[in-house]
DNA sequence: ACGGAAATTATCCGGTCGTATAATACGAGG
DNA sequence: CCTCGTATTATACGACCGGATAATTTCCGT
């Protein structure tokens, strides 16, 4: 007799990757990574288990691309803030409020990076993932606060410009998460609004420089 | 014939649970908490896997009393440095060197603040452990600030000081988080310098307030 | 010294884990 | 329209999970 097979409709490589990454975050934040199992994120990525080690060498590297998934993401939405900015000072105030405003300030978001981030102790690979990133952000906040005193006509050296941008990542990463831990203790904008004025604190500005009124 | 069962010593309640805590915390710090079992947590205290279930009422009551002792740990170093400064210069000036330094800039406990935060959406109990600490670590700061402008000849109002303490929380944070994932970025006493000094400029003093000379 | 409460061990259970392998259904190329 | 490569499913496997229970050892009070 006929066994009664599912069936299935094939798809690129692309976009099984794809479906499956967004399916292991969903898992990860919405039951822990305890409860993200391969049967669990193939079943709702509407898929058998046995499929994920068609597209991974196993479960360790599908979450590493799901790591990297993440990370990408969240940058990607903080650069593509400072872009739409016209001066440097737009740019440099687009990119931080972007961090400490959803998207980016998500208990979902939160939930996969903390997990992630626990893994960096452990495992090899995922401390390369983090530092790559780190690297990345460092990077970018130092060309926007470089380009801003630029602008200004008070260009900084860059020693002190490394400085500013090690305590302005310090205060961005801090912020997002208490905005995004305990949101309940902050008002619509006023985790935004202190994001700026300590930012103009941190650099020594006057209050109000960094709203770029021109 | 004889068995041969396993000779044991019984242990006072309070020393059994510090010891199974210290197991669970060592075996996620070491393997994660994926590899954080009943099974591998009792083997490294010494005893067998059942007799966690005689003091706690599953693995989940002990991850979070283990979470409880992390955080209690963290803080209580703070508290302690911060005590040891006879004015309020100095003790603002204590708690946050010590959140920036060993044994606080730690990678074991960073995994386990990590894991432990990534299941704070998940889990309502994880979720209550988090937001007491919060609070109280951010009312610790707040007394520390508000002393300091006090002594300093120059109080601020409550909202003020509320606004200083989530700033400076944000940054001891933050540092906290990048000198502990990325500690080959920073030389010997880099972050706690750019720790005091963010903080003289957030609190919008004069560069070198907070050394606290007399 | 010894009896009894209880701390601890030993063993078992149903379930689930990640992975390996074989069978099968899909869909593109001829 | 058929054939063939392969994407996908189905099933099996050994290991281990957290929890329950019963047997046994320890040690305190007398």
């Amino acid at each position: 007799m006929a066994p009664a097979r599912r069936s299935y409709t094939r798809a690129s490589e692309a976009e099984r990757r794809e479906d499956l990454i967004v399916a292991t975050l969903d898992c990860i934040a919405e039951v822990g990574i305890q409860g993200a199992t391969v049967r669990q994120i193939a079943n709702r990525a509407g898929v058998t288990a046995g499929l994920i080690r068609h597209y991974f060498t196993g479960k360790d590297q599908m979450l590493q691309a799901a790591y990297i998934a993440v990370m990408n993401g969240m940058t990607e939405i903080a650069v593509t803030a400072a872009d739409a900015g016209e001066t440097a000072c737009d740019r440099l105030r687009r990119f931080i409020i972007a961090n400490v405003t959803p998207p980016v300030t998500d208990s979902r978001t939160l939930s996969l990076w903390a997990a992630f981030i626990s893994h960096i102790q452990t495992d090899r690979t995922f401390a390369a993932i983090h530092r790559e990133n780190y690297l990345a952000f460092l990077t970018a906040l130092e060309v926007l606060v470089a380009d801003f005193f630029e602008e200004r006509g008070t260009p900084v050296s860059e020693k002190e410009n490394r400085s500013f941008a090690i305590s302005l990542n310090a205060l961005i990463d801090g912020l997002w998460l208490e905005g995004t831990l305990t949101p309940d203790m902050f008002a619509e904008n006023e985790l935004a609004d202190s994001a700026l004025s300590s930012v103009e604190a941190l650099l020594r500005l006057k209050p109000g420089e960094l709203a770029c009124e021109r």
